[in-house]
This record gives structure tokens, C-alpha cells and sequence, in this order.
RNA sequence: GUGGGAUUAGCUCAGUUGGUUAGAGCACUAGUUUGUGGCACUGGGGGCCGCGAGUUCGAAUCUCGUAUCCCACCCCA
């Protein structure tokens, strides 16, 4: 038997249920806030994932899908979604034409990883990217919007939020924590060894209580900020107050990729197991301009749909749509023909034998239909249908004319 | 990429110190005498015991390899 690959799902039945019932909701709340659904290619050329989601991370380093392809190009399958958006972006030329532009999206990614509950290779993210706005007002307008969506599907989370300071604050910051990181480097874990030279901040949430005790004196990215981010950080605090949104603020908050600055937020749940984020997002001003377009602030975030999947509370099921059977033979091709015609406007199923009434009415009851439509020898004789409301419990025959 | 656990029917799981034909519940299917569903009762179909080697007279059971899932690390959504 061929089977899928390695951290690769098939989404079907109940599971394709749950997964549709988000994104339609999430779809609509994003409508809301204004934004218009982009789609974006799955295969991009490497390069745009290494110029922005940056090599230094796990994601480029070593979790990229990548391969030549036929006619020579370095290409891969999308890890994150962001890379594509600003890239459809920039060469639509909306960059030059200015404005504000809001995107949604929805799509597979992929993640050459060690799969795990919540971590798959292929899996699914909801996302928004916003451009052409530099106000901290749509950083807090999209930390609303998640958690829009995640009090609608019925999901619990802690909201975690740092900000990661700007061009300004941030590289000086950088330098004197690589200067920290120095000071005591020999007597760090490998780990920490690794993480100084690829992505420095990472240190600070070191496992190894050894490295804690080593970084409480480290320099705090929070008390580096310059004035500008200082004061939108504040800004942004105040707003999430004011809409009764609960964060906590971690200052060891660094997000993977490497085109964030400013605004760092991740959604947190406590009830599916180690792979805990489910929403993350942030600020990326510069990263219109890493990849060649105009200068252009911007901020987003990206769900995880597979995760939470598990944690969508879903609406009750209602008895919906009609059963057609025949209880006598000569009746099975008008009940066909019935059901073909309620399936113009309606849900409808035909069972194709003749069958006495009490298996009929338990086969409405089983695809959970509404209506039980059944022609019996009595039906035929009179050119009427006997209908069922299994739901009201009521019963009527009616002329086929009418019905 | 590192370390650990698991894998038996469609699903959830039993399976004795290695010993006849591998079980249960749910699900599926057919009936319970012929026009009233969800219930109940009685039958029935379903298993390369993840895959491949090895030990043995004999392996679901022991050993090794391998694949997948799960857990922790790592990373992230």
C-alpha cells in the first residue's frame, strides 16, 4: 500500500468540516476589518525566502522543500506565507501606487520538520498582511482581529506580547547583547553557542537553568527601546486595555523569522501539548524594501490552522436536506427523478432499492436528513408522495403536483 | 537533527510463562413476517497482529532492523 508521506495529512469528513468552518469564519472576520483575499503561488523561487524569512533561521537553514527544477531554477514549496504576499505586492507595483492594501489568505506550507502533535510538514495557515500603514493602531486593530476569530470558533489563549525595537534601537541592542553573551559564552550551552551567532535574542529563553542564571543580568531589549517604539509600545498596551484584550508581556518574545521589528505578538494555547502557538504576527516595516519595493510599513500574522482545529468548538448539527426511497420497485425511477429535481435548489440523497418504510425512516435518521420522502404501492396508485419531518415529528401525503 | 513510548478489525482497545481456528465494545450489514426513525434482540461480513529479517518444533507474544504516529528537546503556526 502506498502511503502519504512523512507528516503529510489527508483532511476529510469531520475533519474537512472543522477545517472549512474556519476559514469561512475567519474569512468573514477579516472582510470586516477590511482586508481582500490574495493567493499566491506555492512553488517561489529560494531566493525570496532567503532574503526575507532570513538564512540565520531554522525555517531557510535546514526546513525548506527545496530542488531544481527542470529548467534549472532554484525553487521551493512556501514555508510561511508573508514572503509571497510582499512579493506578489511589490511586483503588482501596489508599492508604487501607494495607499493602504489589507490581504488575506489561507493555503498549505511547508516544513521539512521532525513531525510531532500540531507539527506537520504539509500543514495549513490563515493569514493577514497589511501595507501602507505605519500606525500602531493596525498593529492592535490585528491582535483584535485574532482574537476576533479565536473567541468566535470558542478557543481559549494567552495573548504574549514584546516589541523588538526598530533600525534605531535594534542593531545597538544586538551588538551588546552579542557583547553580553561574550562575557560568559564559556560557560553557555552549545545550544546558546549556536544561537549567539544566529539569532542572538534567542539566548534569553534558554531550557538550561545553568544559562538562566548566567543571563539575569543580561541587557533587556525592553528597557533598549528608542523614543519611537517606546511610545507605540505604550500606545498599543493602552488600546488592548481599553478592549479589555488580557496580554502578558515576554520580553524574550523573539519571532523566527527575521523581517519583524517593533510589535512582536503570539497567541498561545495551554490545551494542545507542547506545539502551542497558534496565531503569531508582527510588525515588518523594512521588509517591502529587503525585497527591492518602496519603502513600506507593514504588519500581519499567520494562524495554524491544524492546531486549531483541535480546539474549535463547533456549531450543533442541524437535520438538513430530503431522503427519497421507494418501498416498491416500479417507484424506484420516479423517486430518482424526484430527488434529481430537489437537487436543483436542495440536499437531497436516493436510496436506490425498495425497501419496507421502517429501514427507510432509519436511513433518513442515519445522513440526518430533514425530510423522509417515500412512494409506496398507495403513493403510486394515487400520484402522491408520503412526507416526513423527522425533525417536527409531523406527517403529510401530498399530490405529486403540489410536492 | 537528539532521546523515549507506541503500532492487533473501519474506530477504541483486550490478548496469560511463546502453544490449537486472535477477541470485546462501537461502527457496518441482514433479519426480528409485509407502512412509522433514534432503542432493543438475533445473525453476518470483516485481521499479512505496521513492514522485513532472526531465534524456535511453534511467534501477535522474544531479538534486530525499518516505517509511521505520539511524548520531550529543538523550532514554530
Amino acid at each position: 500500500m502506498i502511503k502519504s508521506l512523512r507528516g503529510m495529512n489527508d483532511i476529510l469528513s469531520e475533519d474537512y468540516e472543522r477545517f472549512t468552518y474556519f476559514i469561512e469564519l475567519a474569512s468573514n472576520i477579516a472582510q470586516n476589518y477590511g482586508f481582500h483575499y490574495i493567493e499566491t503561488p506555492l512553488l517561489e523561487e529560494t531566493a525570496l525566502f532567503k532574503r526575507s524569512v532570513g538564512e540565520s533561521s531554522d525555517i531557510v537553514g535546514k526546513e525548506m522543500y527545496q530542488f531544481i527544477d527542470k529548467g534549472e531554477n532554484d525553487v521551493c514549496l512556501r514555508p510561511e506565507g508573508t514572503a509571497g504576499v510582499v512579493r506578489a505586492f511589490i511586483q503588482k507595483k501596489l508599492d508604487k501606487a501607494g495607499g493602504i492594501h489589507r490581504f488575506f489568505y489561507h493555503g498549505p506550507m511547508f516544513r521539512y520538520e521532525r513531525p510531532q502533535k500540531g507539527r506537520l510538514r504539509e500543514f495549513h495557515q490563515f493569514g493577514v498582511e497589511s501595507f501602507g500603514v505605519a500606525s500602531v493602531y493596525e498593529d492592535a486593530s490585528m491582535i483584535m482581529m485574532v482574537a476576533d476569530i479565536l473567541d468566535a470558533c470558542g478557543i481559549g489563549y494567552r495573548l504574549q506580547l514584546n516589541s523588538l525595537g526598530d533600525s534605531n534601537c535594534m542593531p545597538q541592542y544586538r551588538e551588546n547583547l552579542v557583547k553580553f553573551i561574550e562575557s560568559v559564552e564559556d560557560e553557555i550551552c552549545e545550544d546558546c553557542k549556536r544561537r549567539k551567532k544566529s539569532n542572538p535574542i534567542r539566548v534569553l529563553d534558554c531550557k538550561n537553568e545553568k544559562c538562566q542564571s548566567l543571563y539575569v543580568d543580561a541587557p533587556k531589549l525592553i528597557n533598549s527601546l528608542c523614543d519611537g517604539c517606546q511610545s507605540d509600545f505604550e500606545k498599543l498596551k493602552k488600546i488592548l486595555d481599553e478592549n479589555n484584550i488580557a496580554y502578558e508581556i515576554d520580553t524574550n518574545l523573539v519571532r523566527g523569522l527575521d523581517y519583524y521589528s517593533k510589535t512582536a505578538f503570539e497567541f498561545v494555547s495551554d490545551n494542545i501539548g507542547s506545539q502551542s502557538a497558534i496565531a503569531g504576527g508582527g510588525r515588518y516595516d523594512r521588509l517591502v524594501e529587503f525585497l527591492d519595493g518602496r519603502a513600506t510599513p507593514a504588519v500581519g500574522f499567520a494562524m495554524g490552522i491544524e492546531r486549531l482545529m483541535e480546539l474549535i468548538v463547533m456549531p450543533e448539527k442541524k437535520r438538513e436536506g430530503y431522503y427519497f426511497g421507494a418501498m416498491d420497485e416500479e417507484a424506484l425511477e420516479l423517486i430518482l427523478k424526484l430527488t434529481q429535481q430537489k437537487r436543483k435548489s436542495k440536499k437531497a440523497a436516493c436510496d436506490y432499492k425498495a425497501k419496507n418504510l421502517k429501514n427507510h425512516l432509519k436511513g433518513a435518521d442515519k445522513i440526518n436528513a430533514r425530510f423522509c420522502c417515500i412512494i409506496g404501492s398507495n403513493e403510486l396508485a394515487n400520484n402522491t408522495i408520503w412526507v416526513k419531518d423527522l425533525l417536527n415529528k409531523t406527517e403529510e401525503t401530498i399530490s405529486l403536483e403540489e410536492f
